[in-house]
DNA sequence: AAACTTGTCTTGTATATACAAGTTTTTCGG
DNA sequence: CCGAAAAACTTGTATATACAAGACAAGTTT
């Protein structure tokens, strides 16, 4: 249960949408209305729907009101920030996740230059093979802060290493940037994936932040080109 | 000049994060200090730390305050919604945009399908090929509403269609769904671009909206695999 | 020395009010 | 009946206030 007032408007929004009572190019109810029957204030009711805005939901005109926006489609967010485990319950595949190495080791220098430090931190290093529908798709390589992510285990990494950090360790992953690039796949590539003679694999670099803006793992995640699909929704900030 | 106060008081703010006046690591005044400082009131300092915050510049901590990010770093936001005219001048590379055709036509009903749209309207089919350093490296085919975008030029597609649609026809791009993918180039994909033998190229969907949510734009956009690259900053909505 | 309490700083949420600005509907004069 | 003005909506911006909640340092007690 989020306590959180606005948010709660807005899941409840988000799921009329989702489940088309409210359906695509209709208007939502006024922001006076929406306080009314939700019993908030307008500017709680504007943040629900500021939110909503942001994430493709809606679109706000002034003058006019907030017209549903066509989520049926497009809508699935391989965008933001989600772990493999997350993104493959909410798509009902049949994924595994299969642990080739897990090591904690002093970081190596290549690493630790995209932590941006000068001193020489542990690190856990985990090899991760992803499987969909019993073919090796992806490679994932995660160099993990051993200081800050503490007792990972095989089980951990095969289950999903994000719910042990959220939800055991208590941390809060806050934000990521990500690099997408296409590149020549290495030997190991080659031997660890499926990969039927493509001469090219795309490459998702990936920085990972915690809520006090600390770095805590770095990762490397290597796509078949045929199965990778990265869907964006973006508004023009002017 | 922006007349609204927190959007001046962002882009100062983003200003001086950009040229190193408020250095990476740093905290940020509290609110009410920059309330004083900016003679606004907390709230309208809050919508401009927002706006910072989703655009990685900062990171706000409860209790603590708003620390400074890296922004040197990676931050070149190919995501977001920008124009390759946008995003040439940004870069400063020699960058050229070559007209292969300019057509109007009744809509192909394969791309009738992206309009989701029972009419046959009348559309501008635009191809345009785009040099980086004297090689070809994307192939842009853009289908804009001839309702909505009248008089099309060669010399407009060669300068900058956004540019025309906002500043001369008056209308507001608002939000784009985009979709990347990786295929195999086709036959006129060869002859179009220098691909140098890759035998896979990056393919950039798009579904452009202006602000009262009518879609205008449909593009596909093709990419060298070796010179593509997508930034992005994702922020985990829990 | 360790544990707890308190005061004061910070940001987060919720509310209320006022006015600006854009859209739609109604009204009223010709 | 028509058309322009007015009214009645809508969202957008800015301000003020109150309290909740987290961080932290300085005491105070154990």
């Amino acid at each position: 249960m989020t306590k959180n007032k606005f948010r709660m408007i807005y899941d409840d929004l988000a799921g009329n949408i989702q489940n088309g009572i409210l359906k695509a190019n209709e208007l939502l109810p006024s922001e006076n209305e929406l306080a009314d029957t939700y019993k908030a204030s307008r500017e709680t009711i504007r943040k629900a729907l500021k939110l909503l805005s942001e994430h493709g939901y809606i679109q706000k005109m002034q003058g006019k009101g907030s017209v549903v926006l066509d989520v049926t489609k497009i809508n699935f967010p391989i965008s933001g920030l989600v772990s493999f485990r997350e993104l493959a319950d909410k798509m009902g595949k049949r994924a595994k996740t299969d642990v080739v190495s897990l090591e904690e080791q002093v970081i190596p220098t290549d690493i630790q230059e995209h932590f941006q430090t000068r001193e020489e931190p542990d690190i856990w290093k985990v090899v991760r093979i992803r499987e969909i529908d019993k073919e090796k798709i992806i490679l994932d390589k995660d160099y993990l802060l051993s200081s800050l992510v503490p007792g990972l285990t095989v089980d951990i990494c095969t289950r999903s290493i994000y719910a042990y950090i959220e939800q055991v360790l208590g941390l809060s992953i806050s934000f990521a940037k990500k690099e997408i690039t296409v590149e020549t796949p290495t030997e190991e590539d080659r031997e660890l994936l499926d990969l039927v003679g493509y001469d090219t694999i795309v490459v998702v670099r990936s920085h990972v932040y915690l809520d006090d803006a600390t770095m805590f793992q770095y990762t490397e995640s290597k796509h078949r080109p045929d199965k990778f699909r990265f869907v964006d929704f973006a508004r023009r900030t002017r």
